[in-house]
DNA sequence: ATGCTAATTATGTCTATACATAAAAGTCAA
DNA sequence: TTGACTTTTATGTATAGACATAATTAGCAT
């Protein structure tokens, strides 16, 4: 299955880990102290604790101090998902990937749009649409605003040679992303964008992106449907 | 903003990733030894040890032994999502859940979903369908298939009071689980349960669970595009 | 019973020390 | 230059001991 862990605190977790899989002990149930567990596996009490710590970490067990560690009773069923760079994504498959900019411009953004950039009224914002390709056919419509103040040189950036995305990750890589999904109809000039039938299903990504306080862009993505999907594990 | 952290070793990884966010150390730059970290903050090198290692488990950074940590250069967007249970989710909403099983049959499956689960040639499976409604309306239409080999006592539950989901949850509460995501037209048949256009969008999650080496459950779930949206941050 | 206080206890953190280990860097011979 | 061996070094893990802290439990007074 995995490659043997060395390392006694993994055993030790891996362990435990599986005495809860097998429901050794119940979901609700205390399990034994670190003392105890410490003498058991014969290591020190840090062991123990960094072994349950990190089960605490993932959401298997629950800790309080003197009450001691639970096993989860309701774990919620999370998943990770990485949403890659889409150059990196199309690549990976084999295909090749080339993109163009519709249209950039900077312009005074809707009420929205502001209030989502936290904007003074009649501040401007760069609005940019582009249009992906994976091997020559439509594979995602971008539709993105950024708010030019936090992102110090964009405006000399004319995104021939790089695309938004790509380009804010180096510029502020440690960024905090905030998605939203969702399926929606194709409206009609999205739907000629990406060469499909007004009507067809859209895989839509609504992505807000922020440093501290300040919120930097705020994309939609729309993907065909048929063509895109997300994946998730654990 | 965030609540002032007490620990040290939790001052210090918010020190760290404060100086990253700031760009005071660049993307792929190594950062300080353990030991420089240890004298600088006035405390042992295990408390810097932590510090860093919650970072790097984030993806934050990269650790090498001998080369020492560096800000991760091309950290990838990940987000956490959780699938909350939908009776949860949508009474968390204020609104009202109620669930009726379509239908309910042990039969052998096609041959793609007979190898998704694992069974013999000409084994049974169990095969439910219900829909779930909040507030009265279709919200999620449910298309799932069981490996009865794996979760003894599912042939007794006619889940007239507790759904699939939910009841498996409890019998099988540690599972791991995988997630696609898309978009998709209706059907018609899907169409009409949930009382949408045929044709309409669709947003599909399709849910393989597994416990060890078995395949528990698949499960295809519906939600009408518009009136379904998933989240997710960081 | 009820409410307050003090004792107890399991986890949470920190330290100093030790040794293990992977990998870079240095050394030297062919 | 190349390859093989050795040294160095930063991280990785483990330990024993200490004190901190939250929260339950027990004891006490009303």
């Amino acid at each position: 299955m995995s490659q043997p862990r060395q390392s006694s605190f993994q055993k030790i977790h891996d362990d435990l880990l599986d005495k809860i899989k097998s429901r050794h002990w119940q979901p609700g149930e205390t399990i034994p102290g670190e003392e105890a567990l410490a003498v058991e596996y014969g290591c020190s009490r840090m062991t123990v604790n960094r072994a349950i710590r990190e089960l605490a970490d993932k959401g298997i067990v629950e800790r309080r101090r003197k009450a001691g560690t639970r096993v989860a009773s309701r774990p919620d069923r999370s998943a990770k998902i990485s949403i890659s760079v889409l150059r990196r994504e199309i690549e990976a498959r084999g295909a090749s990937y080339r993109y163009v900019i519709l249209d950039r411009e900077e312009v005074v953004p809707p009420e929205g749009m502001r209030a989502k950039l936290s904007l003074k009224k009649g501040e401007p914002a760069l609005h940019i649409r582009c249009l992906h390709f994976s091997d020559e056919h439509p594979y995602q419509f971008e539709d993105r605003w950024i708010n030019p103040a936090c992102v110090p040189g964009i405006r000399e950036q004319d995104f021939e040679t790089i695309n938004p995305n790509e380009w804010l990750i180096e510029a502020v890589p440690f960024a905090e992303a905030e998605h939203v999904f969702s399926a929606q109809l194709a409206d009609e000039q999205t739907a000629e964008l990406l060469g499909i039938a007004s009507g067809a299903p859209l895989f839509v990504i609504e992505r807000r992106t922020w440093l501290g306080d300040d919120t930097i862009t705020t994309v939609k993505l729309c993907h065909p449907g048929d063509s895109f999907k997300l994946f998730s594990r654990s």
